[in-house]
DNA sequence: GAATTGACCTAACATAGGTCAATCAATTTT
DNA sequence: AAAATTGATTGACCTATGTTAGGTCAATTC
């Protein structure tokens, strides 16, 4: 089956948890969606708003993030290609965070009725944008542990894991490592840290021989070495099909 | 109508984001369900373990909770009476994290699969389990910003003003504040400060007159000055029914 | 090609919060 | 009621991380 759709990446990460029929597969690509191709950095949701349609994201890599009374800003999770970026909204009145494109992206954007619609009428699709849900759910979680009970060591190198495991199941990896689009800056957004101490802690972890940094290109030479430092275990992310 | 039934707290708490008809709030009272009185720090549910049944708090508290490997306890969420579990993991096959109550506590316990059939076979009650599953997303973003962004008074304050909504919200609170059932070092394991740190921040919180403390109990003689020192909006709980 | 910008990097210093250890107070057990 | 246990409190000290203030370099822009 040729993917003439643009939504045909995200049918494909819907149906990763739960079997979906050819006709539940079919409704999912039979979505109304514009296609927008958007600069770094650009809006998709703002705090506050009511959310009016649902982005799904083409290319490219995207996060929440949300900002404190201060100005101080926490990125509350990252998204790859093919992840349903307002699934998190799409029952609520008003958004409780912003979302923006990390890098240049393209995302579909599905009115929100008709995404609710389909999750109404086909109890599969509903099913796995439940889990889809879940699992974000999850991966929160762990942020939660990771920034609350982590040192900045352990803090970067869980992170740097579980990127490279999200991108491997997406097969946006290569075998010699992979781009993180992020600044340092945006780092210690997501770690609760200043950009300062992420560099430190950058090169601490180079130096240690856990990871080769090229620009923003990173190997872990040692998959076993850093994952035992960053205390992680990919369970978290629920990642392959949910039989129970 | 009288609340026969154990899980009339869970309809009620369903509904509070949905309007249910008369037929689902009794599907939802007919639930299967056995009940059960557990001790404080009773497990629910461990990480790694198949969830087979859904529990619903009936009185009480409980939390959810993760351990790094080295054994550093970080408790994700806190729940009041009136609040599903389980339906964060209703549809994984392993546990991600732990379940304990906090206090002494009654709960429904649902066969997982009689929960699974009501969702696929009510839309109304699927939409409402989503939202619960979303607003719980959402305290679990500002968890994470809490963390990660706010020093230890502003922490502090800002989960003494979520459980005081919270509990309102529920109708638990009194006019005269609220019993906190935590220890601090409860409460340190939910903020990701030690114990040590929280007892001189809620000396800092009492000395400032932020807060009256007698034992375990809570009041707030002036919710404006808590609510700004905690930077604390109450849009993320998500309260009221969500209509769009 | 000078100026500007954005990201990365480094060093010196400051501090919020952690660690350790002791005491006290309240509650439960014997 | 002694003893034991659990939690709260406090003090002295320490360290991981933040803050400030600058550098370097590459990529754009004028």
């Amino acid at each position: 089956m040729p993917e003439t759709s643009p939504l045909a990446l995200l049918a494909r990460k819907l149906s990763g948890h739960v079997a979906l029929s050819s006709d539940d597969f079919a409704a999912v690509l039979a979505l109304p969606c514009q296609i927008r191709t958007l600069d770094p950095s650009t809006y998709l949701l703002r705090e506050g708003d009511p959310p009016l349609q649902c982005a799904v994201l083409l290319s490219g890599f995207a996060y929440r993030q949300k900002l404190t009374g201060e100005g101080a800003r926490q990125i509350v999770s990252l998204h790859v290609a093919g992840e349903a970026l307002d699934l998190q909204s799409l029952y609520l009145d008003v958004a409780d965070h912003n979302i923006q494109t990390l890098t240049r992206a393209e995302v579909a954007l599905v009115p929100r009725a008709a995404l609710r619609e389909l999750i109404q009428q086909r109890p599969a699709v509903a099913h796995a944008a439940m889990i889809s849900v879940l699992v974000e759910s999850s991966i929160s979680r762990e942020w939660t542990l990771n920034i609350g009970r982590r040192d900045a060591q352990a803090r970067l190198a869980h992170l740097l894991c579980e990127v490279a495991m999200r991108l491997d199941a997406q097969g946006l990896a290569g075998p010699d490592g992979y781009d993180l689009p992020m600044t340092q800056e945006q780092l210690g957004d997501a770690l609760g840290l200043t950009a300062v101490h992420v560099n430190r802690t950058l090169k601490t972890l180079e130096s240690a021989g856990l990871i080769v940094r090229n620009r923003r290109h990173v190997r872990i030479p040692a998959w076993n070495l850093l994952r035992d430092v960053g205390d992680f275990t990919g369970r978290y992310l629920h990642i392959g099909p949910q039989h129970a």
